[in-house]
DNA sequence: GTCTATAACCGGATAGAC
DNA sequence: GTCTATCCGGTTATAGAC
């Protein structure tokens, strides 16, 4: 959930079909509590014992389902990335044919920061590990990531190519910077602090406005 | 440097005299090590090993020095903050006395930025272990960070009370947001992407002014 | 103050019973 | 498919020589 993934196609579906197979869906149960684990502990700080624990099995039947740490790990970054892709595409897809590109912006930002802050482990994992976890993870999580990154690119080249935002500002900056305030939001978070519809409100009103108010002297000073 | 501090009162000065003991220089090395795998391998990941190899000695001999590897990083942690909050200090206290609030906060954005981007290995790291260490360790920096995230909270209500930035919005997340935005660059950022002060350019822009063209409707849509 | 050696421990991975 | 038992490598921390 960088969004500035630049290499290869991103890997498949999130997966998460109805008829499973018994064994099908033991995976996902160890692939939720690996979520929930990493999320929490952090790569290196979550042990197979711990994730072994909530999906209530012994350390060692993981090994029946995945070949190595690493490679549950892995899944667990490839299925974050998946689902907020998708719930950005479904969002944007629900939202009236005629919708302004802005709003097309604003519904981004509250679809990616509910997304990371309460509905999916598998997203508040995957921003949280990407800096922790080996290259060889990072590389693939960035092709991972490279698809769900063309979206925003292409949410903002449209917004500005109608005029709806300046034309201006490094795009790219901007991107990341919106994206950033997004993604850091995992490391304070609480849900007291209210429902995250209502942080990204405040987030798309700064983004969008800005904090100068409108009647002022552009110059500042 | 997440702003949010919310305990007792901030340790001591960032240190770095110059009339140090012998001693003292090679706790300083040890930590500058320490500052520098600790913000490329995390904190589960950066060995004694490691930072013994940069600082030039001996993991063993690290504990003549420091008690634990947990002190070590915790004081790396409190050194990160007391950095960035000096040179933020010096930085707005060298700005001319007429200097407007939005001044103020445009350099304080381009100070905490460019930090955390080229100056101090120990204010990335510690903005990368935040979420990684044991809480005890966190419970200690979020006291660490408490007069930073004052002088944050500070900059922003001065700027609304003198009426240069709007009045209808939640402060709080707007300084989440901006510090977010900010540290979540050192997950990013590469020197390739140019110097910090640029991007600190774009970002100002952002936060005080917007996307959206200073002439357009204001409801959007 | 720093080194070498080693104790003590821990977590990932494997083997084989069930 | 899952369990128990165990191996194995690696890391923190300590002891004692220099």
């Amino acid at each position: 959930m960088r969004s500035d993934g630049n290499a290869e196609p991103a890997a498949a579906g999130a997966g998460r079909e109805k008829g499973e197979a018994k064994s099908e869906r033991t995976r996902r149960r160890i692939l939720d509590a690996a979520a929930l684990v990493l999320r929490r502990k952090g790569f290196a700080g979550a042990r197979l014992s711990d994730i072994a624990r909530v999906a209530g099995m012994q350390a060692g039947s993981l090994y029946y389902h995945f070949s190595s740490r690493e490679e549950l790990v892995a899944e667990v970054m490839r299925t974050g990335v998946a689902e907020v892709q998708a719930r950005m595409q479904a969002g944007l897809a629900a939202l009236p044919a005629d919708a302004s590109h802005r709003d097309r912006l604003a519904t981004a930002i509250a679809l990616h920061l509910t997304a990371v802050l309460e509905q999916s482990d598998y997203a508040s994992a995957t921003i949280k590990l990407f800096g922790q976890v080996p290259k060889d993870i990072q590389k693939q999580q960035l092709a991972n990531e490279r698809a769900y990154g063309k979206q925003w690119r292409q949410l903002l080249r449209d917004a500005r190519d109608a005029g709806e935002i300046r034309g201006d500002l490094n795009l790219s900056a901007m991107r990341m910077m919106i994206v950033g305030a997004l993604n850091w939001a995992v490391e304070w978070y609480h849900p007291e602090d209210g429902p995250a519809e209502d942080i990204a409100r405040d987030f798309v009103e700064m983004v969008l406005h800005g904090l100068v108010p409108r009647g002022a002297a552009p110059g500042g000073r």
